[in-house]
DNA sequence: TTTTATTAAAGAAAAATATCTTTAATAAAA
DNA sequence: TTTTATTAAAGATATTTTTCTTTAATAAAA
């Protein structure tokens, strides 16, 4: 992911101590949050690491260092405030703040993420959509307008939108990424299956179905294999 | 995720040497494949991993251990042959044989997944759909058909669908997979933030939208701290 | 042919991540 | 109050994954 060509990556993590989230743990706090939300709304005021363990069938320690991250500090016997801890996360994860976004590429999945409320739910507040089929600039999906590409630097650069999801065809992706980079997007979300080729200056956040399907695939083929092996 | 208590982790592995493919492999090779896709497709007859390593930027030793895990085998000074690698890689992730499966929770995101060409282009079929809202039930989105959820059991049993894909909202995912595990599915690919519930014999594959924003917003975070760090 | 450069493959080392162990804090019970 | 059980936090160990190193194979060039 890096394009280090003399730093080695060893170096880098010397730079910058301490500041890089582990992405496991990135993966977890979202799912530490709904469980805590569920159990809020039941209205347990504490919870401990042990106790969200068994629940979610993890490591308790393991559960102690990823909200540690967070800032996020129990007591002991008692454990975390419900409510303290979901803001905590929240906040950590940027939540609250909707960050805002333009599409680009509105076929079958941009619709769909177009149309999807709940993105809105996690930080994310998709403003515009960008596409170059005459049948979809000009449209609005999910209270969104579709504009042409073409228009895509000039709104980007005035409203100073940080944020990219990219759902257009793999063959034109990375067409699309340097128009986005052009207007000064630092975060791509990429669905497509394609390698992006961007500056250091842009992270970009890879979302492939392909390789869902993947794992799934392979998890229940080895499946298979085992009560097969077993006997 | 393996729901133990008397066995470790360390037992397990002894007891299956050499049968479970690393998760970071099984996310790799999607991309490698795509890769390989586009230079056949501009006429590459051969390529050699360290070539695939530039352009992917990744380390050239990585990718003839994800590859060999495939059982692909190279020839020195030459490379793979490409077509062969494809067809390899395909195979090897079930990419030509369609599986079949169910889709329960036909709202934005089920919509989206069933109006979604390409799925079909990664090794599955969705055959049905359900939800239990009277507006969804008895429509079709992309040429399948919306039922009820009663009748889930008997399609399933009848069909022998082994996976199932969970879309419905969070708040019902556990009730759905109930049902699912009931009629037999093995596989389950779960779009909810829920932790689900079940037993050893079913497989889960989380594909959380939420650990995706995280993952992007924290490191566009981290970006714009090293940036004003740096000064 | 013989040499040379390039490569896959196998094994070793390093880094990242997860799990286990110990310690100190503290709320609840005696 | 004093004791006890439970817990977070910190540190150590183990595991997994990635990267580095070495070796052997072989196609192309001399």
């Amino acid at each position: 992911m890096y394009q280090l060509l003399i730093m080695t990556k060893k170096d880098l993590h010397r730079k910058r101590p301490r500041t890089e989230i582990p992405e496991p743990t990135l993966r977890r706090l979202p799912r530490y949050l709904h469980f805590l939300q569920g159990i809020w709304e039941q209205g347990q005021m504490n919870i401990s690491a042990p106790a969200i363990a068994r629940e979610l069938n993890y490591d308790p320690t393991q559960i102690v260092k990823d909200l540690s991250y967070t800032g996020a500090v129990g007591k002991p016997r008692v454990g975390y405030v419900t409510y303290e801890l979901i803001r905590i996360i929240e906040d950590f994860l940027s939540l609250n703040t909707k960050s805002e976004a333009i599409l680009v590429g509105a076929g079958n999945l941009g619709s769909a993420l177009l149309s999807y409320d709940n993105l809105s739910g996690f930080g994310i507040k998709i403003i515009a959509a960008f596409d170059v089929a005459p049948t979809k600039v000009g449209t609005q999906i999910g209270n969104v307008s579709v504009m042409h590409v073409s228009r895509l630097n000039e709104l980007v650069t005035r409203l100073k939108v940080e944020i990219g999801i990219l759902t257009t065809p793999a063959r034109i992706a990375q067409e699309a990424v340097d128009i986005m980079v052009d207007a000064k997007i630092k975060a791509i979300w990429n669905f497509t299956p394609t390698f992006l080729q961007v500056p250091d200056s842009v992270v970009v956040q890879n979302t492939s179905m392909y390789a869902n399907v993947a794992i799934l695939l392979q998890r229940l083929k080895e499946l298979k294999n085992k009560q097969y092996g077993q006997i």
